[in-house]
DNA sequence: CGTCTGAATGTTAACGTTATCATTGATTAC
DNA sequence: GTAATCAATGATAACGTTAACATTCAGACG
């Protein structure tokens, strides 16, 4: 593999020449440039950026960190990284993935996706030493990407309401998470905010499948019957929709659905399901962006949300 | 940042004793061993891997290349990238994905997905430089990994045949692509293999959509009843199960249905599909620990085809 | 006792690049 | 005419590590 003492001895300049000719062209007199180019062109020069790295003190090296408690098969978890990858090549920078989080030198910056308690310590130790960002909000680092999942619920929820119907029920889950809680905080605003009844029986509990979204859906309606039905995630709002079916009542007809999360299934259902897409490749983007920013010493003021898209089908 | 150095101030040894002590212990006294690691411990030290990747001559990253005609938010695009870092990571590699292909040395292998012509080209001429696996099967390349679609569609009709269904039909793709050729080939050995009658009107064609598949199980039911319908994908299959619903043909009481790639989709319909999921995470670990022991030294015998897995639903 | 062996450690140079300072001419300014 | 300036290039060292060879010293062997 050539290197930049070959083209210096083919072009009969010293070796720094040749790396000024590469990297700073205006300091290199024109003919003297293209003579140098034209040996780097007729070689297999390429750069060694190891070696460039070594003198720079830097590593073109990005750790992504996905705790073990996640399944990288996860639909979100794997576009999100495939992202940060896409964008990170991009930049020009490679990245390792972790599964456990340990101090490691050999990057210049870290993603960290959905931390608990104990990860989120190592990683602000972390952040103390190294440009760090975050999957997820928190209140203790400000340096955080987060799918705006209140924003999501909220914008579906007015969504419907503009539409004209007015008794809206919510089928979300009932843990303590920050998506779940942000997403049904984000079902209540929408209907103050646009003066609708909130009746107790219209908020009902249910894990994210499909199953437990079809039993929660028989309890809803053996006790009320509301026009529209907002579900916390797709897997629930499939349940939802084949429960009305087993009813015989009548999507969007009777009952309005919508679901959240976007990942494929909203397209398997009849009717089409009306859902809030993750912006899973935007968050990956801008993840692999701000650290890139930070890295150049760009800082972000805040934390930021991205929103959630509406995907209009044909279930509202 | 500590180096050996400091280490070797620190304890008053050389350098390379502190390398050997922390890379090869069996070649340091035991006493000096441990002086090394309490002072290492003591430091903030962890090896330089820039400077370790520049004595060794080589990078510890391998190049993930996917053509940009294809969408990394595609979920098999996503799902093996995503799988392939994780195995690259624990194998202490980075990777860096590239969107064009261009001769890059600064890498110790390549893994390529889904190559078109010229791209092919361009593969093989990098695969005589570097380790290098492919994604897909190929007559001119011997280091590739592959789902096994011609398996996947030949048990699961093998599977279908075995539970008594006689009369088979398959609604698949048409256009000149190695799975779509592949997995309506395993479908026909499969009822030649379990001697089953094959007739003209149980071979449809259908693009990779609901709607498509829908429009075919439409066509298909017009002409003919058969016992069973083995789907080229989900997609499909979801389009069918619609379609059968529609004209009240009970699943699988009526007509059987089976889909192909287990994305989750498979999960939203009623009854649940059954399908032959993908196994995406098994080909990128392979294709990463393939480039890894290529690396090494340890030659792949021959392109290697993954089995799909039979996940069993209730509409078979 | 001298030589040989081998374990333990040290010294030097090298990997390929760039930062820093030095040198060389030519041009400009006074 | 001499000093100052500037463009172009070169020489050297450094980044942190390890390969290759060198040294030291203790113990084994005849």
């Amino acid at each position: 593999m050539a290197t930049i003492k070959d083209i210096a001895k083919m072009t009969g300049c010293s070796a720094m020449t040749v790396s000024r000719a590469l990297n700073n062209p205006a300091l290199v007199k024109p003919e003297t440039r293209r003579k140098i180019l034209a040996a780097v062109e007729s070689s297999d020069y390429t750069q060694n950026r190891v070696a460039r790295s070594l003198v720079k003190g830097c590593s073109y090296n990005i750790l992504v960190y996905i705790p073990s408690m996640l399944d990288i098969s996860e639909p979100f978890v794997a576009h999100t990284v495939s992202a940060i990858g896409e964008r990170l090549g991009m930049s020009g920078y490679s990245l390792s993935l972790r599964r456990s989080m340990a101090i490691d030198n050999n990057c210049d910056g870290v993603i960290a996706m959905g931390l608990n308690i104990e990860d989120e310590e190592s990683f602000l130790a972390i952040a103390q030493k190294k440009p760090a960002v975050l999957y997820g909000n928190s209140e203790r680092f400000t340096n955080w990407v987060d799918v705006d999942n209140y924003k999501g619920i909220y914008n579906m929820t007015c969504y419907i309401a503009d539409k004209g119907y007015k008794d809206i029920a919510y089928i979300g889950m009932d843990f303590h998470a920050h998506y779940v809680i942000q997403r049904k905080q984000g079902f209540m605003d929408a209907i103050a905010d646009r003066g609708l009844p909130l009746r107790d029986e219209y908020l009902v509990t249910a894990e994210n499948s499909e199953k437990s979204g079809f039993d929660a859906c028989e309890r809803l309606i053996a006790t009320a019957r509301p026009a529209a039905i907002v579900c916390a995630t797709d897997l629930i709002a499939v349940g939802c929709i084949h429960a009305l079916q087993r009813h015989k009542i009548q999507i969007p007809g009777d009952v309005a659905v919508s679901g959240f999360d976007g990942f494929g299934m909203e397209r398997t259902v009849f009717p089409v399901l009306t859902t809030a897409r993750q912006p899973l490749y935007r968050v990956g983007a801008r993840l692999a962006d701000a650290v890139v920013n930070l890295i150049n010493g760009v800082p972000i003021a805040r934390g930021e949300y991205i929103e959630p898209e509406i995907i209009s089908g044909d279930s509202v």
